[in-house]
DNA sequence: AGGTTATATAACGAATTTGTTATATGAAAG
DNA sequence: CTTTCATATAACAAATTCGTTATATAACCT
């Protein structure tokens, strides 16, 4: 069971197209936040900023290798079946630009 | 399926402590609007603001009964086994001021 | 008609969100 | 040790959110 509070704080941050679009893509498997960088058409920045309120929500974790962060969906949250759940009902994005599914390097 | 852009505008809009409370309650049935201004600490404009909101989103279906107008959930929604789902994994609300559980007016 | 009650809308301000550009940090590679 | 690449943070502007008060509308009651 969640509280209020802390289901409309998770529920906030998954109501966002790109943050959506970044957790579906994570649905797969780990990501290289470069390759987020690659696949939407915003600010390295923007991107930054978008996986830190994911990981603050709990959602995300992270794995440093070498230079490259990559994030994965957190299957420890309380919120993971919510998220699992509506991931599953959610379209495949098609990406506009070229974009890995992880980057290579 | 849900495409990413309607997804994430339902999700915002149940993003928010007072609309989600507001649901918990329509979880049990129908109520009348004026038992939200009496539940929430905040202004009448602003619960009919949230009530817009949800409305806007699909989410609520209204019924006008003499003066009084009450809400329900829409259960031909394409949200609405989302919303459900949501609800039943959301702790009941105790609400800090008196409010009945609908206007027996 | 005039008053009361329920709800909605308008106008406004403070706070938050989401993007930007510029800059900082951290690790790798020459 | 300087450069390069990946990521994060800071500072800022535009748009949105969420509250407020004031006012409008709609239905009901004398």
């Amino acid at each position: 069971m969640y509280a209020v509070e802390e289901l409309s704080k998770v529920l906030k941050v998954l109501g966002d197209p790109t943050r959506l679009t970044m957790l579906k893509q994570m649905e797969a498997g780990e990501q290289c936040a470069c390759s987020f960088v690659d696949c939407f058409d915003i600010s390295q920045p923007a991107i930054s900023r978008h996986l830190k309120m994911l990981r603050q929500a709990g959602l995300l974790l992270e794995r440093r290798d070498k230079q490259w962060i990559h994030y994965r969906l957190n299957e420890t949250s309380p919120f993971y079946p919510l998220v699992t759940e509506l991931l599953a009902n959610l379209e495949t994005v098609e990406p506009s630009c070229d974009c890995e599914p992880d980057c290579t390097m």
